[in-house]
DNA sequence: GAGTGTCCGTGCGCTAACGTACATTTGCCA
DNA sequence: TGGCAAATGTACGTTAGCGCACGGACACTC
């Protein structure tokens, strides 16, 4: 629809929103590359060479305690972009992003986008957009923590993941999943034994398959709907397929 | 310095932040409201009227669960603003502001702030800054209500509303607090209990006097550390007093 | 095909916080 | 000044999750 980028084959949905023209100036400066399982795109308080859209590639946003615990606040995957504190003014941030499930992004080195974002157009619009529905993420994910169990967690980090992915298969580990919900292993081994017993996953040494989404969806915590409607609902007027799933 | 707010009588930081051309151009639809306790300055979903920036009062963002329980994401006083969503370009999010301590706030209309906001200046570019220090505060939140305990909670619930007061003195219950910190009641008496044993607090049917500031600083969590350097940091470049604190 | 490392299951004692119930105190107002 | 409602203290059984310690199973390599 008017010369948006739907036709294309811009796996990343802000990148597919872009206008034409403005995709077009961003397009020689775009690189596709790979991002292997637990690559660190940027450390705590580390500069920022590139932004990545990821096309494939899942990347998590933890904080990292001194003690060595730590959590994750959000999660980036097809609809987002890694790197947003080169645009919000502030150059880095806290936090650690990390890939959590192995796959493409488009790398954009940081001077070429913040030409593109000094302009204030579409993507100066689209982006602060997206940060919004990422400040809701993070801001359910502090609820979420606070009042949710391990078990309803589990099934929001898998929903996430799966809607940020082509496929019914997840390639995680329990070890992964328990550092990115802030538990121990032994407790995501529990709670995935149940979701399997009730015939919605399947797991075996890091490959997990969604064999009932509907029977997730059904036992997540509400947590998962409110950022989910609430994404869809900022994108709504923006030329973006409203479901980014696998369906 | 450089014709900045700071001699004048603003009381907000991100009002005192802007140069003097950009103010004057905001002063004459500024106005001052107080806020009581428990008023709702927006609900989830709501529209907004107008955005706030605290003086002497405090909000907090909450989200509230269909059943009722709920907890606090974020707190805004005289260092930010209520009502990002407006610029942000999603207009309203999922969650509630509330006055958590009474006080008073400049209050704007929206249309003249989206106005300014959208001459791309100082108050842009400040705005933005402040999103990416919420976004911190609020991803920090995440990370510590999964990862620390009712007491290192409270005492960072308390140092961050110190933080934003001129007096040593609180007016909250522990009621309030506790659905701040999405606990039960009990758990924040037994918790400010020992606050008081130890000689860090004074309280009484909701006065709260904070005796020992170094105290509590030594017993939280380094959840409100890592916040508060960010935020120093990032606004270190702007001519805005670093510490907002009563000292 | 033997060895090794990764991944997952399980059990047990422990603790923080929960839900619930009730007592107590204190400020306020009629 | 008496009563009432709000605010706080305390106690007790229950539970989710932790820390720890194993043991088993599978895959990959040499």
């Amino acid at each position: 629809m008017q010369g948006r980028n739907l036709d294309r084959a811009v796996p990343n949905r802000l990148l597919a929103a872009l206008p034409a023209h403005v995709y077009e100036r961003l397009a020689p400066h775009l690189q596709e590359v790979p991002l292997s399982l637990g690559k660190v795109l940027y450390e705590a308080h580390g500069t920022l060479d590139y932004v990545y859209f990821p096309t494939t590639a899942i990347v998590s946003l933890l904080y990292t305690m001194e003690s060595g615990a730590g959590a994750e606040m959000g999660i980036v995957g097809c609809d987002g972009i890694v790197g947003i504190a080169v645009f919000m003014g502030g150059d880095t941030t806290p936090n650690r992003a990390v890939v959590h499930s192995a796959g493409n992004a488009m790398r954009l080195a940081v001077h070429h986008f913040r030409d593109e974002f000094r302009r204030t157009g579409d993507l100066h619009r689209l982006l602060l957009l997206y940060t919004q529905a990422l400040l809701t993420q993070m801001s359910q994910t502090a609820v979420c923590n606070r009042l949710h169990n391990v078990e309803q967690r589990l099934c929001r980090c898998l929903l996430l993941s799966h809607d940020r992915l082509r496929s019914n298969e997840l390639l995680m580990t329990q070890e992964l999943i328990a550092t990115m919900l802030g538990v121990r292993r032994e407790g995501v081994s529990v709670a995935a034994h149940r979701l399997q017993g009730a015939g919605l996953i399947r797991y075996n040494r890091g490959h997990i398959t969604i064999l009932d989404r509907a029977g997730l969806e059904a036992r997540v915590c509400e947590c998962y709907a409110v950022v989910k409607r609430e994404c869809d609902r900022l994108f709504a007027r923006e030329s973006i397929a409203p479901a980014p799933g696998p369906e």
